[in-house]
DNA sequence: TGCCTCACG
DNA sequence: ACGTACGTGAGGCAA
């Protein structure tokens, strides 16, 4: 028979995590995650924890927590804990690190509504003594815990910062104070307690304590003897604080008999889960831990063995559970060819560079970048059918701080995986390596993807997150990948000639700008023009940047009516634009089939917006006439279709009224207002829409943006070209108008402040490593992100379920009208003529349906023979 | 490669 | 006092 001895250790979380902190404050400087979050704490609990665990090599484990403000102890005294100096915020932002690191530990950690730690502590203490455990060891740093020593039961107190402990037995607090357990707490309620604000009785500190107690043998037996001591002020103290000292003691006392939900065999300790706790260490930045960890677990991506396909794969190759991944050299996967591919799981891999394979895979569930895949297996004319996991995707939604190659996400899990860079080169020198090297990277891959799963999928649960990968990106990537495919027409003639005319316009701008500067010079270079308009000129430079004069619009348009160049300039500067992005830009993008194929972006933003690249299909021009010429360019794909744009009207400021729930914004949204107006009349007092003029309008717009933004005084003031003071008023008075956008800005920053973290209303993430900066400006930053990224996040995520639900009722309905772009809170459909009344009520209600909010949701839509006439 | 500028939501 | 509006991509210049 094993040794059977059960040995369960309690460990006063919130207090060591308050010593803790203290301990390596000097050094909080030095101990900062490369996520900026500090873990000076983190680390001396962590190093605490290894020290017990060592010494008591226990069988059972458990970490308690307090669970808030509010305990039954304040409901019998108000002021219990009252006067306590706030916590630190870079105190606070490590406790949910720590419960993590426990995690990973393999350690149970408790809290419970209403109690203390010291509660869960004694609890568990006495039903562990009750069901025959042989010995109880308790870790605290409050020596108020010493109280729960028994024969079986050990209370170690952390003295000196949390390295050393003080070993507490009941013989041993005999020795120390000449008192038994009991009497410590009475000793208690005669002392009180500064820190815990408990009262006590007035004058009475350790010293008389202990002498009444050995005299009277308890609290009771004083007071039951308080009549016949001799005068004294001591006596009148105790006779006036009697109520006091019995208050005090019953605060004192730990509770043995909480309502805990758990039981002793859930503390049960299973060791550290290895994998999970490098990827804590890497995150915390602990790189010794992780050296030391290292050398005892194996670092599985090292040892890759792999099969080379060269024949026909047999149908026992594949089964769902695999991970299957192509590979290309750069991210153009519209136009670069497939180098190679692999699938396989923990045991077996198999590799292939022959494409004519492909045809033959039967696909597995879990891939890395669907979208790309499946664009690139269309080009081979094969259909990769939606999969249930995509790393990329997942490690996007659980985290936007780092980009999400295989090999960042392998080394944020605790593996080793070399880059693409250096197993490809890179720039000029970027090549397809030998085979041998080639497939032994795919295979890592594949590895790294299949060892990386399972904590990625526990993040996922943890953050409550798994239905947006599998309801909303997922089939996104899907959706997306069609619309990739599909690609939109350009017609390069109509680009052609609205770049002739532009060549014109330009020629004849540039002779006017040479002449009125009376030098030629080039006008694209910001340090040349800086030098005609501020040096030769002699125009007063407004602002600057960090390599010299800003020559930026709203600069030069300051400028405007003091030198007739500076127009010229302005006309310049947009035509050009127009003629580089937009004119050769696009040209040399339409592919030979006459379309562009942008790519959407689906892992980047901090937000949850999908970008578009090579080219950017969501920032062709519409503001100015000039540009929005470009549009003529994009064509619908027959001559009997059209393109239909549908775009939700408002939809941030709507999130908005609905997340914060203010009645006036909501109400003007239910009636059907123009928001702006709405808000011009509530802010400046006006009674009747139509006595709203254009200013007022344009000032409230101006106010609403910046409220989605995370409004400042100084912002406002430079969009509306006001005084900062006036600013302020605005958003004071908007304020008092709006109450709960206000308190939404407030809770929206607090709850960033102590969970490190805002979400949508989709669960998606944003990590605000920066909320507790002590830097103004980053931390002001984080806070304007934390206002506005539930706000673009949420919408995001609402386009992105009304293009998937459109996906769906499209081919339900048989329509061959199609998606083709995404431009933030627009679709872009073509649709064929006979469909297009039938499909526009589609779009339509598909979006407004997209989510049922507090306010309405209202979509616009336009259509016509080009992009131009569609708006 | 970093900076400036400017196109979009 | 601090020094900002939120989220992107691309072209041209100057090192």
């Amino acid at each position: 028979m094993t040794n059977t001895e059960k040995n369960l250790l309690l460990i006063d979380g919130s207090s060591i995590a308050f010593r803790a902190f203290f301990a390596l404050y000097t050094q909080i400087d030095r101990f900062v995650a490369p996520s900026g979050l500090h873990t000076n704490a983190i680390f001396a609990f962590h190093t605490m924890l290894r020290n017990v665990l060592d010494k008591v090599q226990p069988t059972h484990v458990l970490v308690a927590f307090d669970a808030g403000k509010t305990t039954f102890r304040t409901e019998m005294f108000a002021d219990y804990k009252a006067g306590r100096a706030k916590t630190p915020d870079e105190f606070r932002e490590q406790m949910p690190f720590i419960k993590e690191m426990l995690e990973a530990q393999g350690i149970t950690h408790y809290d419970l509504t209403n109690f203390e730690a010291d509660d869960i502590i004694g609890t568990l203490a006495t039903q562990a003594e009750k069901a025959g455990f042989d010995k109880v060891t308790v870790v605290s740093g409050d020596r108020d815990l010493t109280q729960l020593t028994t024969e079986k039961t050990t209370v170690e107190i952390t003295i000196k910062g949390v390295a050393e402990l003080e070993t507490y037995t009941p013989a041993y607090l005999n020795e120390k104070l000449g008192l038994t357990t009991e009497q410590f707490i009475d000793l208690k309620a005669l002392m009180g307690d500064k820190s815990d604000n408990i009262p006590g009785v007035t004058k009475i500190g350790e010293k008389t304590g202990i002498k009444l107690l050995l005299e009277y043998g308890s609290l009771a037996g004083i007071y039951d003897h308080v009549d016949q001591m001799k005068t004294s002020k001591m006596k009148e103290n105790l006779i006036n604080d009697r109520e006091q000292a019995f208050l005090s003691r019953e605060l004192a006392t730990i509770d043995l008999d909480s309502p805990i939900k758990i039981g002793l065999d859930e503390t049960l300790y299973q060791g550290a889960d290895y994998d999970k706790l490098k990827a804590f260490y890497k995150e915390m930045g602990f790189h010794k831990f992780l050296e030391d960890l290292e050398g005892v677990t194996e670092k599985v991506v090292e040892v890759i063995e792999f099969t080379v396909i060269t024949d026909k794969p047999s149908p026992d190759m594949f089964h769902e559970d695999q991970f299957f991944y192509l590979e290309i050299l750069g991210d153009d996967y519209h136009r670069d060819e497939i180098i190679g591919f692999a699938w396989g799981d923990d045991k077996q891999i198999y590799v292939s560079k022959d494409t004519s394979l492909l045809a033959a895979i039967s696909f597995p569930k879990n891939t890395f970048d669907f979208k790309k895949n499946k664009v690139l297996l269309a080009r081979q004319g094969i259909d990769y059918p939606l999969v249930s996991f995509d790393t990329m995707l997942a490690k996007y939604l659980y985290s936007t701080i780092e980009n999400n190659k295989i090999s960042t996400i392998a080394d944020l899990f605790g593996y080793d995986l070399a880059d693409d860079e250096l197993v490809y080169g890179k720039g000029a020198k970027r090549a397809v390596p030998e085979d041998a090297v080639l497939f032994d990277h795919l295979a890592r891959k594949i590895a790294a993807l299949v060892k990386t799963k399972t904590p990625l999928v526990d993040k996922l649960r943890e953050n409550d997150q798994e239905k947006l990968l599998s309801d909303i990106e997922l089939p996104l990537a899907n959706v997306l990948a069609k619309m990739e495919i599909t690609g939109i027409k350009v017609s390069g003639g109509v680009l052609s000639e609205i770049g002739l005319e532009n060549e014109q316009v330009i020629k004849a701008l540039t002779a006017e700008i040479y002449e009125l500067a009376g030098e030629p010079f080039n006008i694209n270079s910001p340090k040349q023009l800086g030098v005609i308009l501020f040096e030769k000129m002699g125009l007063p430079a407004i602002k600057k940047t960090k390599t010299g004069y800003s020559t930026a619009v709203d600069v030069l348009e300051q400028l405007a009516a003091q030198a007739p160049i500076v127009d010229k300039i302005l006309k310049f500067r947009q035509i050009s634009k127009i003629q580089s992005t937009y004119v050769t830009g696009l040209l040399g993008e339409i592919m030979a089939d006459g379309k562009i194929h942008t790519r959407y972006v689906q892992d980047l933003t901090q937000t949850g917006r999908l970008s578009s690249v090579q080219p950017n299909l969501q920032n062709i021009p519409v503001r100015l006439p000039e540009g929005r010429k470009i549009r003529k360019a994009f064509l619908p794909e027959n001559t009997d279709s059209v393109l239909l744009s549908s775009d939700y009207s408002q939809i941030e400021l709507r999130v908005l009224a609905h997340i914060s729930g203010d009645e006036h914004l909501i109400s003007a949204f239910q009636k059907g207002a123009d928001i702006h107006t709405s808000t011009a009349m509530r802010v400046f007092g006006i009674d009747k829409p139509e006595d709203v003029t254009a200013n007022d309008r344009r000032n409230a717009k101006a106010v609403n943006f910046g409220v989605v933004y995370g409004i400042s005084d100084f912002g406002l003031s430079n969009n509306l070209g006001i005084s900062r003071k006036a600013a302020k008023t605005y958003i004071e008075t908007y304020f008092e108008r709006y109450p709960d956008i206000k308190n939404y800005m407030e809770n929206s920053v607090r709850s960033a402040r102590d969970t490190g973290f805002v979400e949508t209303l989709y669960h998606r993430r944003r990590n605000l490593p920066d909320i507790n900066a002590r830097n103004f400006s980053v931390r002001s930053f984080a806070e304007r992100t934390a206002i506005n990224s539930p706000i673009q996040g949420s919408a995001a995520d609402i386009l992105k379920v009304a293009m998937i639900n459109l996906d769906k009722a499209l081919q339900a309905g048989n329509y061959q009208a199609k998606m083709l772009l995404q431009v933030h809170d627009e679709i872009v459909l073509d649709v064929p003529n006979e469909e297009l009344s039938a499909v526009q009520a589609l779009v339509k209600l598909t979006m407004e349906d997209a989510i049922t909010l507090a306010v309405p949701l209202l979509v616009d839509e336009n259509s016509g023979k080009t992009w131009y006439e569609a708006k």
